[in-house]
DNA sequence: CAAGACATGTAACTGGTTACATGATTCG
DNA sequence: CGAATCATGTAACCAGTTACATGTCTTG
């Protein structure tokens, strides 16, 4: 249940429609938080019936008319009482892992490995990128984004961590095939 | 859709009841993938249709028998068409991260960090030594025992990354203090 | 004026959690 | 004989995915 506090997390910085909320969640905050617009409409909905957020709408000729939400005093207090209470740690649920518990086929688990290593090479080196761009310095980070920045330097960990783990299973793979 | 997969993996190693399953899945392959005993009587029943498992009722006293699953060939060729498909990328959902994006209380923050630091530490101690027990010298692994052993390493390797990061969220608290 | 981005949703479904319910077997 | 463990499930709900549907606004 932390959807709605990642949509009151991203409405603190800035109002926005549903549609902005999906592309950052595509973006920024969708890389520790994944959803899609039909999810996060359909969550609006119901926060705004909790009284979390507001709507303003704006007119258009059709029958749906453009929604730009703000998160209230209710919800910014319901934020503050989230980030205050102790998160539950992560249910780990990783296919890699179960597919390699079940080993079967060496080629099937390289290729499988090779791609992900790739992925997540990917995902790290925009990570740094974004660290160089905003944080060159981080003696000098301002209290407000000390936040943004682990949040980020978590990315970049968890990132090399499965890094090593599929050069970790390329290498033992290619051990056993002498 | 792989707590079908991670129960023939379990299976295919022996056959077991519902509720055996559901301990195994709060000690070794629930390292890798989470599952209570009602989800997992709920994908059983499921799967008995499908064929891929076949079940031996004993009969007891009451009204339900106790039922000993194992895997059917159909079962098996899935667990390899499975094994043999890519996998996808795990979708990142981390709560703790969201919350440092939303960052507004560093005693919290500290504190969470604190448990969570102190939980995967527990982890990690908990796979080393299963690493020392069972793989004293990785140079004489089985082949069988491959695919466990590179899913111990995973959950290592992982467990070390969420550590450095809660240690680094810790020591960028503490400097703040200052 | 067409293409692409902007914008909002419904419906059906799969996956997973929480709460509740029941009874058998084993062991001290 | 009582507590712990073994054993199986139902029901209600919450969370998330996939497929489908519709229309507006902007810009080249």
């Amino acid at each position: 249940m932390a959807i709605e506090h990642a949509i009151l997390v991203s409405l603190s910085e800035k109002s926005a429609t549903g549609y902005d909320l999906a592309r950052r969640f595509d973006a920024s905050i969708g890389h520790f938080w994944r959803a899609t617009h039909q999810q996060i409409y359909k969550v609006l909905a119901r926060m705004d019936e909790q009284g979390w957020v507001k709507s303003e709408a704006t007119k258009r000729g059709g029958r749906l008319d453009k929604k730009t939400y703000s998160i209230t005093d209710p919800g910014a207090k319901e934020l503050l009482r989230w980030t205050q209470s102790p998160s539950s740690p992560e249910v780990m649920r990783s296919d890699f892992a179960v597919k390699l518990r079940g080993f079967v086929d060496s080629d099937s688990i390289r290729e499988d490995a090779t791609t992900r290593l790739e992925s997540y090479r990917e995902m790290l080196a925009f990570y740094e990128e974004s660290e160089r761009k905003f944080y060159p310095d981080p003696a000098k980070i301002k209290d407000s984004a000390r936040g943004a920045y682990l949040a980020l330097r978590g990315g970049i960990l968890l990132a090399q961590g499965n890094i090593a783990w599929c050069e970790e299973v390329l290498a033992e793979l290619n051990s056993e095939r002498r």
